[in-house]
DNA sequence: TTAATTGATATCAATATAGTATCAGTTAGA
DNA sequence: TCTAACTGATACTATATTGATATCAATTAA
């Protein structure tokens, strides 16, 4: 069982990338290269974040996108929720048989419950409080210990 | 976002069965029957439970099948296990130039928090606890408003 | 003996996910 | 003004997962 598929995942880390540059535009290709993932699709998922705007992009030589919000009013609940749609524990369990009166179907009812509870923890998850954590993260090592190229600028080491 | 497949769903609702006819044996066919799931489908969802212990067969005229354990001590969260794979919010969602030291690793800390409770909350809910949620609210309706039939012996009404 | 049943597989269809390719339009800068 | 670096838009392919069907052998109560 999946719960983040590639383009949430991706669609993440792109938002780091944005969020670690803020200010700036960054370009598709530059964010497909540091953090490995396919060009063209990572292409659609900047394109589906605009369309809900979440970021802006400006064309052109030296264009690229930027965030449209704060870092901390992106959740990662949203994201899912665009990209893998409404987080639906299951559809309507039960057939006419057997669940006459939806209202009170006590499994729908337990269902809806858990429902909640995942979408309130990831309501909590924003790209913010990742940024903050990763900033802490990147703080806490004091230096690279190898020689190993270090292209990201969201995390040096670890 | 669909968080239980229909294997997970078929193999909620014939436990329930057999939950609700404990001590004789209950056949695929008057599973798939009354709670109108595909009759081979189903039958492969119950063969993969004999494997896992939860339930056992007879065969020939007359078997069927039957709980191996008491309802309480089957979870939602074992049936999503069997029939999903283990939960897991997201494979290592960093590649290496991002995150070379998987276990400082903040985004897969945070994520890997949720996936405790996501767990931790499909434990909470058996069979058993669902058996009894379904016969409060079977007493709780005192007669059936109209002549429509009524097959499934787990619910009455609603 | 036979019909009702499970055991075990093989196969297919439908859907979702992941990834690729292409071309038109925009823009900074030589 | 030309060009290379960009995004916008969209069509396409490939792969994996999920959902469903089909078949035949073995078992068993009546
Ligand atoms: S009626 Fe759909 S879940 Fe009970
Ligand atoms: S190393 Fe895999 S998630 Fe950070």
């Amino acid at each position: 069982m999946k719960v983040l598929t590639k383009k949430t995942d991706y669609a993440i880390r792109a938002l780091l990338m944005l969020g670690a540059k803020r200010g700036s535009y960054v370009s598709a290709k530059s964010i497909s290269v540091e953090q490995d993932m396919p060009y063209q699709f990572l292409r659609g998922v900047l394109q589906e974040m605009i369309r809900h705007g979440l970021i802006v992009s400006k064309e052109g030589v030296q264009g690229g996108f930027m965030l449209a919000k704060e870092p901390g009013e992106i959740g990662v609940r949203q994201l899912i929720e665009i990209f893998q749609g409404t987080v639906q524990v299951s559809e309507c369990m039960f057939r006419k048989q057997i669940c006459a009166n939806r209202s009170r179907c006590v499994l729908r009812h337990e269902i809806m419950r858990i429902e909640q509870v995942v979408h309130h923890e990831f309501e909590q998850v924003t790209i913010g409080k990742l940024l903050r954590k990763l900033d802490a993260a990147a703080n806490m090592m004091p230096a690279l210990t190898d020689g190993e190229k270090q292209e990201s600028t969201i995390v040096k080491e670890g």
